[in-house]
DNA sequence: CAACATTGTTAGGCGACTGAACGAAGTAAG
DNA sequence: CTTACTTCGTTCAGTCGCCTAACAATGTTG
């Protein structure tokens, strides 16, 4: 019962995806290493690499120091190889990035919100805005992916259509992947701005293969994302990591999602600057993210009220976090999200104490907790790194598709 | 962007494990059906079925009526091709199953636990017992796959220990699984009770291929496993699906497990039972399971305050169920374990109603919860059910080797 | 009965991966 | 400088899984 050797026809999901992945997490690495790595042979390793040489994703830097033998050639990504755009759409904005293979942003611009304006209209401007800044930038256009758009709220349907509750309710019914890619003539990628966040730490943040790692991201809203194995974890709707809509008060105050007392409502941006605002702390209030970074930082400069409203809030957060990670028993959490651009030095201490106690394999590993160090663009980052993905080193469905003659589970009452 | 068809080289850890699977949840089907719900080629699932009939997994059964052409030919899995053996060693006792391909019991017998005894001795005895039940129901020796060990708590190392906080700390240090492989004769898997749980709901059943489960197991303690598209869900250290030890009062009494407040101590079925005892509520007394089976049988007959009591413990359940879900978007929740074979139906509708409220997707789908069919052996089940699956459907290891040389994440304080 | 529909099998081929032998490029000892 | 040895990487023939395409089997329908 060895774990590690996959066996003949045990099949990697592609060697090349293994590969990639690898030398992706590694930074710089030679073959030898690969093999050991990957468990693949030398042989399947030197024929896949060659193709990634030919293909240019992969260049050869330099040889390391000989132990005794032939000295290592070692291989790395070449970042400018190819790009991808990041478009995240939000109330407050829509943010683009443009990033590269190894997940550095390469071009970064925000322009104001859809609003209330048609989506053929938005769509249009969004094309609008990636020809133009792709053309000024200089990049490939034949080597340039796709777009991948990213936006709050659950996805109605993997491909077309987008949900963003409770804002945007006119969009349900919009096909935004097929409008964009007619527009843009690229391929595009739509998902959860969570669920992105974590695709973009893992492609970007030189996390180990294999690692299991979240995202908790607070944007707006509060969620989470979730990798394993460089795979999104996504659960049968493509919903999983929805930790803001926990219950911490069965008798709490509605929240949008149709239930009462999420963590949302208690910790959540929208909810630390409406107390604050009840408090009487002077806030700009034009918008609830300028409110929390004022918020912010005047709790960092220590002042007492918003110090106490965040650690408030950070408390609740540090719960879902002891949540997240006793039940997917985590390797990395990575802290993102505009919120915590702002704020994270804040909430990063509580959480890490959260956890130093009340993480239940603390015994055998630890959980890395760290603010993402693109925080503000993350979901952005997160698009471009599902194109990536996809493009480059596309994984097996999460879930293959079931047909309706299997048998149902057998009875049970089930839930309305 | 289409999920479904897994390309040339997409490599479906392998075909036969894909197949097997689907003819499982199905109970029976017929060919075409396979090559649809795989999203192989006839011509595949052609050869691969003539392979499992061959093995005798796989038998023709009957056919199905004409749609206008060669009527179908009808696949089962021959139940009593293959069997496994289920052991669950636990304080208040060994629970042993024989198992055959379909999941369902052909044997079962109790023996009293290990307590304090030498681990040596312990293998002696349950080999010995292995042996003349497996003599003595008419198993045949050749199609016996292997032996499932499951214990509560944590693993030390996958292979080889196991580690039983707080009671059975002597062995900590023993490898049962060597010791017993020796004994016996036969493959021996290890793994932990709640995981294993699942496995077993997932194989006996019938659960459809690809469905995300999760089996809310609580014996002594309270703990999970989970099950994505059929393979267990394990996390970084074998230690996903810890739920009991999610903190829900940080000032809360201490926890064997080292934290505070765990809902463990609140909800489990010792915490139900000392506080019954504190309430001056007649109890057995002999052992905390009898005590609890006791408690529930007043409950079910209406007495006040074992309702109360145990409806407390359902609340802190059903929260705990609720973050399961919402974190893992289910499809299905298992109530399972010794504690639901007797309360079970106590528990059902507290944790059916909220979800109902609370679970974040019930807009695109349900959540099913059942209680399983059969809830006290199935720890010793779910052993037998990790023998099934590694013997012939053996799943692409979760977590592939990493090897020393990947750069490690970058830094980020940690946690201790 | 012929014509058609549907299920399932057989044959040939492509591509991924492996094992094993070999070539390449260094170090260490005399 | 030559020889031996170590380590890295490639080449080549063979295996295996799965696909495409043609075909055989077995029913229904007019």
């Amino acid at each position: 019962m060895n774990a590690g050797t996959p066996g003949p026809g045990a099949a990697h999901t592609s060697s090349r995806s293994a590969i990639l992945d690898v030398i992706r997490a590694a930074g710089t690495i030679s073959r030898v290493e690969l093999t050991r790595a990957t468990g693949l042979t030398a042989a399947t390793v030197s024929t896949v690499v060659r193709r990634l040489i030919d293909e240019g994703l992969v260049v050869e830097a330099g040889r390391a120091e000989s132990t005794g033998g032939k000295p290592r050639m070692l291989l790395q990504l070449d970042p400018a190889a190819r790009h991808a755009v990041g478009v995240h759409l939000d109330h407050a904005g829509i943010t683009y990035v443009i990033a590269n293979l190894g997940g550095q942003v390469v071009a970064r611009w925000r322009r104001p919100g859809a609003g209330a304006d048609d989506p053929r209209d938005v769509v249009a401007r969004i094309a609008a805005e990636i020809s133009a800044t792709v053309a000024r930038v200089g990049v490939d256009p034949e080597h340039l992916l796709g777009v991948g758009v990213v936006s709050p709220g659950p996805l109605a349907t993997a491909t077309g259509m987008t949900l963003a509750p409770p804002v945007m309710q006119h969009w349900a019914e919009f096909p935004l992947a097929d409008a964009i890619e007619d527009a843009v003539g690229l391929p595009v990628l739509l998902d959860n701005d969570a669920t992105a966040s974590a695709l973009g730490e893992y492609w970007s943040g030189g996390v180990p293969t294999g690692a299991v790692c979240a995202a908790l991201y607070m944007g707006t809203g509060i969620g989470a994302g979730i990798i394993v194995d460089g795979t999104v974890y996504r659960g049968r709707s493509s919903n999983a990591g929805e930790i803001g809509h926990v219950c911490v008060d069965v008798d709490g105050p509605q929240c949008w999602c149709g239930s009462r007392g999420c963590i949302e409502v208690f910790a959540g941006p929208g909810a630390v600057v409406a107390r604050a605002a009840e408090a009487g702390i002077a806030l700009p209030g034009r918008s609830v993210s300028e409110d929390f970074a004022a918020l912010a930082r005047a709790a960092a400069r220590g002042e007492e009220a918003p110090v106490r409203l965040l650690g408030d809030s950070a408390r609740y957060l540090a719960a879902a976090a002891q949540v997240l990670a006793n039940v997917l028993d985590l390797d990395l959490l990575v802290l993102t999200g505009a919120s915590f651009a702002h704020a994270g030095s804040l909430y990063l201490p509580v959480v890490q104490e959260r956890l130093s106690g009340g993480f239940f394999a603390r015994g055998t590993h630890d959980v890395r907790v760290t603010i993402s160090s693109h925080a503000s663009e993350a979901a952005a980052v997160g698009g471009a790194a599902l194109v990536l993905q996809a493009e480059l080193a596309p994984r097996a469905a999460g879930l293959r598709m079931v047909v309706d003659t299997l048998t149902e589970v057998p009875a049970g009452p089930g839930v309305a």
